[in-house]
DNA sequence: AATAATTACGAAATCGTTGCCGGGAGAGCG
DNA sequence: CGCTCTCCCGGCAACGATTTCGTAATTATT
């Protein structure tokens, strides 16, 4: 079944050429007539060549391939920002390998540091790891290969694109928002309290209980393990204790998620007894019962974004300097927080 | 910033040895001893050398990467299954290429074609291309590449592993629980009829008509053009007629989700006056209003499949035969179907 | 007509790794 | 002591493409 190859040597034979006389006829290159392009050209076509891409990168440092790191893949944020991701590298002739660390920083590691051999030519990620824990990504950088950062990002990290949504006003005016409804005992979700976005939308969330008057319940910031059960008992706890918070501001879709599951199985009452705001990218958060608020991130977005930063560091270094880019969310009002 | 690269050449000079020397002693070769061996490794995890896998790839035609394409991936089915196939694919070594057609049939083709050039080892593939249209990847066979399908298939191609759910089954008995709570004007909107499951499912539905005495209507097999706008319109005219259908089932989600948009822009009660099931593996079923029945499809284990007999062929091609894997859908019973 | 310049191609080195040899040193055996 | 055998290691040729350099043939220049 196994059909010899197809590669320079073999246009070559059949050409009566040299190699490099065909390797330079497909590139077009100005040393070769017109007339003997075209040969080359035409027995490439009909015999389907493909140059193979790996001796091309041996010898060019270049793979055309980059790699998307991301938490997680079941959680919408990231599957239009991986949209994004990908339409935006084909468009620009970049391959995209797929890693998914499963909020797990070990691995993470594991992930980057064999990176660091030429498989890749530049990395767009989503941290899983702590903020202050980025030696490993250190290591990339030292090696010359180009990070950008999307949506949990590494603030401090020199030399890099990060490109984020307002997390900090998002949440500032979510909170607001939460208030203006009539909320006076707010909870908030958060993801990690040592990640970008748990930071910054913790800030938000807090700044605006502030600026209301309103006193932050430590023990109403609930921070997830990234675990189903343990969220779910943390959640469950913290609604039905007597005195429940009156509305709950989650980080991720998968909390609010858990809440209405928790809401059904206690009846309680959403917006009655709680209202429930979450960023979330849901397709389907109008179409809940009751229909979810939401900050909607614009993923796709970031993602596009992401990868144009990352392939201007890769193909014009000198003209690159690294860009803090934001792209503002949108917050968008449901039944969930109805008055 | 751009250290210089650490490769055997560089080891093998620090430690006064050949290349080869080094390189058998990084694969553990028995033809060193072990105090060279442990110098050598020693050594290689304290510059944190990491083997360039092109070069590996150029000589041995291997490149421990498979690639992933699949039509679309705002579709919880392919997330999971991504899921599964990036889970199992690491967990055996491998890398995986992400690819996603858009539901464009030439786009496959062009990325097909691209592959003959060992980039990869092997393709997890659900079609965009109709079952008959399939040169591309005869192509690929023939280059000795192994191929998977999952979920979109080409039964008729020959030599390559399938995994499926059982379609037909699953279409068969959602029509016939459909019948069963009363509906006897049963539309069902389907993803093409060229490709697999669109058939499979379509079969499904009119063997379960026709086992109950109801007349099919082909007015009522609404075809997918796998555009937005366009299935809205061809579903709202379905459902708006005068002598509409009391029961929809829909082949995958995104019309499940329309069908939802169309009824409750037109006051159509669910399940009262419309009763839905659809193929979906949406976490947020349960949450919908009304709660959506479905059919709810093994899509991680499909994608663990797929990669497994991927790399059977790969590594054991001696051992391989290509076989038809099943793995059966669960029907899920919630208001949306309710009497 | 002699020299310079241009055109069109080929030879060979190179990227980093692997694997087939070949060979020297020492051990074992008769 | 001479032979074979094993143990370790180094040399070298690939893998497929790119690129630098060299060179023959043709054309242009003075």
């Amino acid at each position: 079944m196994n059909m010899e190859p197809i590669n320079l040597k073999k246009l070559a034979s059949l050409l009566h050429l040299s190699i490099s006389t065909v390797s330079k006829a497909l590139r077009d290159s100005h040393e070769i007539s017109a007339d003997t392009k075209k040969r080359v050209m035409d027995l490439a076509r009909e015999l389907n060549y493909e140059p193979n891409p790996y001796a091309g990168s041996l010898r060019k440092f270049k793979s055309k391939t980059i790699a998307v790191i991301v938490p997680d893949i079941i959680n919408n944020f990231f599957i239009f920002a991986i949209k994004g991701i990908q339409e935006m590298a084909h468009a620009r002739g970049y391959h995209v390998l797929i890693y998914i660390t499963n909020e797990n920083p070990e691995y993470e590691k594991d992930v980057v540091r064999h990176m660091t051999n030429g498989r890749v030519d530049g990395v767009v990620i989503s941290l899983t790891s702590p903020i202050d824990d980025t030696e490993h990504l250190q290591a990339l950088q030292e090696k010359g290969l180009p990070i950008v950062f999307f949506d949990r990002v590494a603030e401090a990290f020199g030399n890099s694109s990060i490109i984020t949504t307002n997390n900090y006003e998002s949440a500032y005016s979510g909170t607001r928002y939460l208030i203006e409804q009539g909320c006076k005992r707010i909870a908030h979700c958060q993801v990690s309290d040592k990640i970008s976005i748990g930071i910054d939308r913790l800030q938000g969330y807090k700044k605006a209980l502030e600026d209301s008057g309103i006193a932050v319940r430590p023990e109403w910031i609930l921070t997830s393990r990234k675990d189903y059960m343990h969220d779910t008992a943390l959640i469950e706890q913290t609604l039905l204790q007597k005195d429940a918070p009156d509305g709950l501001f989650t980080s991720v879709e998968t909390h609010a998620l858990i809440a209405y599951d928790i809401c059904r199985k206690h009846q309680i009452d959403i917006p009655g007894q709680l209202k429930l705001l979450s960023f979330s990218n849901m397709p389907t958060a109008h179409l809940l019962k009751p229909s979810l608020s939401t900050i909607t991130q614009p993923a796709f977005e970031i993602g596009q974004a992401a990868v144009q930063q990352l392939i201007l560091a890769l193909e014009k270094p000198a003209r690159y300097v690294p860009e803090k880019i934001n792209i503002d969310s949108i917050l968008v009002k449901r039944e969930s927080t109805a008055k």
